[in-house]
DNA sequence: ATGCTATTTAGAATTATTCCAAATATTGAC
DNA sequence: GTCAATATTTGGAATAATTCTAAATAGCAT
């Protein structure tokens, strides 16, 4: 059915969630295979009401109990480019996330084999780490191009 | 008086202001002054407390306000390491955060001359991009290796 | 099948951030 | 320096994001 895996309980995912202390659930393997489904860096909600359509009775609060457990069994990482809802995603190669500070897309890029190692000081203990990269995409930069005049701030804040 | 500056409105941050757009005002000055004098990655609320030190009705919004033209103007950085309150950093200068898990502190390390380049995918147009090091603290993995078992799990949530 | 305990659920509660409208302050022009 | 134009500040309300709670349910080891 899936790309990926999303079986029973022997399946990758019953086995991570088992090794990280987790119960393999029917929440978790159905809030896994969306995230699977639609890799583009959903929020909790976005999750939420995807999910609803297979389980209509999904809650909130599981689907965050959900992809905390994914989070916690290294099979999903969270994404905090910006203010406001974190996102999830379900690439766990080494990649780097580009944000684009005008429509709000994240995509992944995969970071060369000869990574950007970061530094380790001494006696911290690193899990892992996140590249975040703050621009703006083509499609949003076109757009800039053909349309520059229509623009004020209100506030600080520019619209 | 400062290390830094935070001078009148010929200063580095007066022109800083000016050259993004953003009027010179002594709620910005006093905001930019307490995020230079203790440079521990503070939340806006932090912020807010320490500025009503030196002045006691600075507003929540104002501190937002503030906040946001620091960055805008090139200032200061958000740092967004984990969900929660988006927290602050004044220092421009080429480096990474490294995050511990288990107290929430969240310190700088330069990086090398010799950066770590990230990929530029065509048309993207890169403004900065933010390392995040996640991990624990040298403090923290010794607490933990000298009290191993006290460690439950209440709904996901380790305490 | 049974018991222990993690998980799920719905909704309340909390936290973080943004919005609003009126008062005030800054900047540039005269 | 005065004035007008407009950005900023304020306090509070409103919204968004996440966490908490207690009771019902379900997973897993025996």
């Amino acid at each position: 059915m899936n790309p990926v895996d999303t079986g029973k309980s022997g399946s990758p995912l019953g086995r991570r969630l088992t090794a990280s202390g987790f119960r393999f659930t029917a929440q978790r393997q159905h809030v896994y295979a969306v995230l699977l489904q639609k890799r583009d860096h959903p929020t909790a909600e976005d999750v939420f009401i995807r999910s609803k359509r297979g389980m209509p009775n999904i809650s909130m609060a599981t689907v965050y109990n959900c992809l905390d457990a994914l989070v916690r069994s290294g099979l999903a990482r969270q994404v905090t480019v910006d203010r406001g809802a974190t996102r999830f995603c379900p690439n766990m190669h080494e990649h780097c996330h580009y944000y684009c500070g005008e429509c709000g897309t994240v995509f992944d890029v995969d970071l060369p084999a000869d990574a950007p190692s970061v530094p380790r000081p001494k006696g911290f203990k690193i899990d892992h780490y996140d590249i975040a990269v703050h621009g703006m995409c083509s499609e949003c930069s076109n757009k800039k191009k053909r349309r520059p005049p229509p623009l004020q701030r209100f506030n600080g804040l520019t619209v």
